[in-house]
DNA sequence: CGGGGAATTGAATTAAATCAAGAACGGTGG
DNA sequence: CCACCGTTCTTGATTTAATTCAATTCCCCG
């Protein structure tokens, strides 16, 4: 064990040596020599719930891998109405490259922990390194595949459907290892009932609503409004309209 | 004139010579060598509206660029219901690389051109020029935006914002040149009424209610169902809730 | 224990869907 | 060129799902 830990992480940065990025993540794309010159000029972070981590229209410079937490990213209308377009956990990458603007915010649903590193020194590894750019393609094209299915549950389900589909993503998301198998699973909601509301272009009261159908028809439990335990994915499935 | 088009297309095989996808596409990353390669394997069809290019859950073994007409990417939940998740115009790269099943469907909105190029050809070019993925990348990164800002339209417009949202969009694709200080322009419009609704997540009716309050309202005139005339962007803007 | 934000619940309202005719359009063939 | 047909689109009347408005109730935290 010792042996095998000491060959496998070899020239291996302390800072990097458990992260999921350099597993699942685009670090994965690096070898240890660049992991090393990488870790130099990265720091970790942790963030407060609610702390905004990318402002609408301010200028990026810095990109960060999510370590742990959730981030919602969100858009708003100039009337203050929002919507959450996309939910962000470990190991993702956060950040748009190619552009000095970002045209969404980003802020912590939850408590979050990120590594983050200047933008230049991410845009000339990409230019170094085609493998890391071939990753953060991967990733672009997988949050597109689930930006399009959000938009199905936005455009055509009903306010019952969008709350099931909304459990099933997290549950999901919270727990990758989730068997298809298991009928049961439990985790702590990272959004309030009016980011809920957001993420789903419903409104609170609504949202409430559902879920109180979904508790009282026994495919739930809440306990202290965050924790969720649902007793049958199948009959959660199959609610969700998909 | 004769002698610059001599030296720009020395040695760019003919079928590429008037391409948009050499100029704005992806075609843009390659070398005059390369494009000989891709010429002598690529291949140019034109589509009827209506048929069907990527079928949901079937293998994609070819990649094409889209060269003119519209193409709707559509999902459908299991009772029929449908959202179009996108629509591509030249010189758009259309298909999902790096996956053997397209979750989505993409359909000829109107009539389309396509030049196609085998699926593994692409991927060996990619893996050879770094600046193909790059390309390909930001296209990506746009078309997530593009969702996202969707995702806002549909979870958060109302009916009457989403259509002149949609009529807003059109323009703009249709004509990329348009001028933001012109308030006038006209267009046909790629879409039925039904793919607008799917498009929108609403109903032909509603469709039909709002382009008439456009219309009645002297925004833009509508001639044979399909040529529409805006005849105040700026007040079509402001109504589109942005 | 008590204050304050978050969540639930109920009643009334409304935007959009549904149901139901018609009208306009675009091919086709006489 | 025009009459016919099927499809697409529009318009109207009604219904309904979700929102809005309005109290409570439930938690969390000091």
């Amino acid at each position: 064990m010792t042996v095998r830990q000491d060959v496998h992480s070899a020239g291996i940065p302390v800072l990097c040596q458990s992260c999921e990025a350099r597993h699942r993540g685009v670090c994965g794309a690096l070898d240890p020599d660049q992991l090393v010159g990488l870790a130099r000029i990265s720091s970790k972070h942790t963030i407060e719930p609610g702390a905004e981590l990318i402002g609408d229209a301010e200028t990026v410079d810095s990109y960060s891998n999510v370590l742990s937490g959730v981030v919602k990213l969100t858009k708003s209308l100039s009337d203050g109405r929002q919507q959450i377009v996309g939910l962000q956990f470990a190991p993702d990458f956060l950040g748009r490259p190619f552009k000095v603007e970002s045209a969404i915010n980003a802020e912590a649903a939850t408590a979050v922990s990120l590594c983050s590193f200047p933008r230049a020194s991410i845009e000339r590894m990409m230019r170094e390194s085609p493998e890391l750019e071939h990753r953060l393609l991967k990733q672009t094209l997988n949050e597109l595949d689930e930006a399009r299915d959000w938009m199905v549950t936005l455009g055509r389900k009903t306010a019952a459907e969008k709350v099931a589909s909304f459990l099933l993503m997290i549950a999901r998301n919270i727990d990758p290892t989730l068997d298809p198998a298991t009928n049961v699973t439990s985790f702590e909601l990272p959004l309030t009932r009016a980011d809920i509301a957001d993420f789903l272009g419903l409104t609170i009261e609504t949202v409430s609503r559902q879920l109180t159908r979904l508790r009282t028809d026994g495919l739930i439990r809440i306990e202290n409004n965050r924790h969720v335990t649902v007793t049958s994915l199948t009959r959660l499935a199959s609610r969700s309209g998909a």
